[in-house]
DNA sequence: ATAAAAAAAGATTTAAAACTCTTTTATTAA
DNA sequence: TTAATAAAAGAGTTTTAAATCTTTTTTTAT
């Protein structure tokens, strides 16, 4: 569904945000643990998304990632369309060019509720909200 | 969502159902004509299918694929589940080896139920009768 | 029998995604 | 003002999926 790098991204995000409430930095070391995740790999991610406004970083000692108020409230599927583009929110299940209501593939019409179920949870979940859910134990990042 | 072998996958048995429906066979230019797919790679993927039965086929001239009745009446499901595997069933949205409702990512509960809608709707998707919609023309598999 | 047709098999090639390593730059604390 | 820390940048490598090409085998009609 997700690519691995919009996976790790998405763990990363709600790692970042739960580990920093108190105003603190945290690591690409610290991270890449947190959620099980290639070292370099989310390294490379997350420097990605520090360009691109989706988190905030400061280098040196006591730097590394944090979130601002405005990403803390920002909905899961604003990272998943830069990440992975908008393929999950408007691709064909079968792979066809053009599918639409008026020229639907076989499994257009059956899918189309189910998947704007998909599309409102990740509309629906707010960084922030899901952050809360770790912190309280009610869910995690890594098995 | 699917691999693009499945997708052509799923695209070519519809086709082959559909043009098939007189007793009839038809080739693997054919196909990939039918359903605008690379004529070597379907070739391939048919060449699988037949060889765990989820196509007939016969060499030689009048030769081709097709259909029998047991394939006519099998879910998009199986077929799926033979192709990409249970990945789309059972794995977690957001890649944790383990994710469950004791143990659940932070979209579990939430994807829980639209989850099973994808599911429920390849189980109860049957070849044949995605054919006869095509053959009615009120679905297709090519833009 | 033989030639043509068509799938099966085998072997590569290409392209994209996943992942790694090394060097540079910025920051801070001693 | 220097050494240590940590992210940024750049440049790979590895792996997997997607796609292609060539040869072989089977079948059928002439």
């Amino acid at each position: 569904m997700f690519s691995k790098t919009c996976e790790y991204a998405i763990r990363a995000i709600i790692f970042i945000a739960q580990q920093t409430q108190d105003g603190s930095r945290v690591g690409v070391k610290a991270i890449a643990k947190g959620i099980d995740s290639p070292e370099y790999f989310i390294a490379k991610i997350l420097q990605d998304l520090s360009r691109k406004g989706f988190v905030q970083s400061v280098k040196g000692p006591n730097g590394g990632f944090f979130l601002n108020e405005v990403n803390l409230q920002m909905p899961l599927s604003r990272l998943v369309r830069e990440i992975d583009g908008d393929r999950l929110f408007t691709a064909c299940a079968l792979g066809l060019k053009q599918c639409s209501a008026t020229h639907p593939c076989p499994l257009h019409h059956e899918f189309a509720l189910v998947k704007s179920g998909y599309v409102r949870i990740l509309e629906e979940s707010l960084i922030g909200d899901l952050a809360m859910g770790v912190n309280s134990n009610l869910t995690f990042l890594k098995a």
